[in-house]
DNA sequence: CAAGTAGTATATTGATTACTTGACTATGGC
DNA sequence: GCCATAGTCAAGTAATCAATATACTACTTG
């Protein structure tokens, strides 16, 4: 009968809209997709970084990779994965989204943890990019060093937060600073402008990370800047 | 230790997102989704229309209503559920969108389905509503009339795809029809123009469905229009 | 080619999930 | 007040999932 096809159809149909769902249904894969975000990496240092095993982060990259939301390459002995594409990211970000907008205990625990974050001094993207072509503003990029390389803010310079302390007396006075990192969730931001600010630089946050920003279409550079601090 | 308090922390960050990541990992929870992106509806026709118990529908929408993806009102003995906001449908979207951009198999599951679906002539959304003033273009909603009067394309009229067979000759064949119905893989307006073309008119299928037509923001209309067939 | 490292495959464990069944609650009609 | 209907709750079962441990493959380096 007809709509025994049908019904046989949809749940193909479902079934295959699922096995997205289901690649994004664990916290840790969606770690992973965080982190992907920044830059391409291997299993090893993902694995460190989250705080698994070897082999079970192998796994879920088995699982976000039937899902046709990773790629990976070999070079050598390391296996290098990266997000499948910019549709992969809009995908996380909108759910991220749906969570703040819509979870009352998600919102509890963002103002539980960030209770010192003054949000309303973090700078949106639309003045950042304003403001960026002064020269009284610098932008900081306090991701770890290979995140930078593989992809940051044009005009960014990279003070991994683990390395600000030691070079404060780069940074001078006279200028005001906008640091940014991972995501809106991401601390090493808060933290090097909390730093920057005890030692009386002017400091905000950026509001967005990275991955937001060149998802919106605007000006991203790799390598290493030109005229960069060492 | 601090990177202990911060592990926590991302921890239950990524478990609040993996809420709702979990609400999507099942294929007839993102079934009701679809549904409810129509118009609220009952527990009881949420479960016949897609052939699970009532029981099971109900623990379904529990589900949903936790990740806080779905409402629901109560009068007299019906429950109905409905979307709990627009970023909800954004979100199946967007989750759509990837299934059909990178998921080989879903690619050839719809070529297989819909082998006799001629793509090319389907009208997108902004071609519609450039000719939708004109008196040649009938735009014809195919869903149940539940759906219809729930709102639907400004200016369409009901003709559900089971009336269409008794309701042909209300059809002249001087115009040109633009049947729509759920959405781009929902059969409805397939059918329709299908059964249109055998008995002489020209016909097409709208790309989308009430749901992206609606959160394109072009005009919609609730209630029975005025001037409608009936 | 031996040794070491990065990563994958497989088996096993306990936890979670989907679904069924039957009991239970709430509402409205008679 | 009694019955029927819509829906939820709770318990049980089979299937799936996350994580571990262990064995294995692939590649590099000496």
């Amino acid at each position: 009968m007809a709509t025994d096809t049908h019904r046989q159809f949809k749940d193909r149909l479902y079934g295959q809209f699922a096995r997205i769902g289901k690649a994004l249904s664990n916290p840790h894969r969606l770690e992973i997709l965080e982190l992907l975000a920044q830059s391409e990496r291997t299993v090893d240092s993902l694995a460190t970084e989250i705080g698994l095993s070897l082999a079970n982060t192998s796994q879920h990259l088995q699982a976000l990779r039937q899902a046709a939301l990773v790629d990976s390459r070999k070079d050598g002995l390391f296996v290098y994965y990266r997000l499948a594409g910019a549709e992969v990211f809009e995908l996380s970000r909108v759910l991220r989204t749906v969570a703040e907008g819509r979870l009352a205990e998600f919102e509890r625990l963002i103002r539980e943890h960030f209770s010192d974050r003054v949000d309303a001094e973090a700078v949106p993207m639309t003045e950042l990019l304003k403001r960026a072509r002064s020269k009284q503003v610098v932008i900081l990029d306090t991701r770890p060093a290979s995140e930078y390389i593989a992809g940051h803010i044009a005009g960014a310079i990279s003070v991994p937060v683990d390395d600000l302390q030691r070079r404060l007396q780069q940074l001078t006075k006279g200028k005001e600073y906008v640091a940014y990192c991972r995501g809106p969730y991401c601390v090493y931001a808060d933290r090097a402008v909390e730093m920057l600010r005890a030692h009386g630089r002017r400091a905000r946050r950026l509001t967005d990370g990275f991955p937001e920003w060149r998802a919106a279409g605007l000006p991203v550079t790799n390598g290493v800047e030109p005229g960069a601090l060492k």
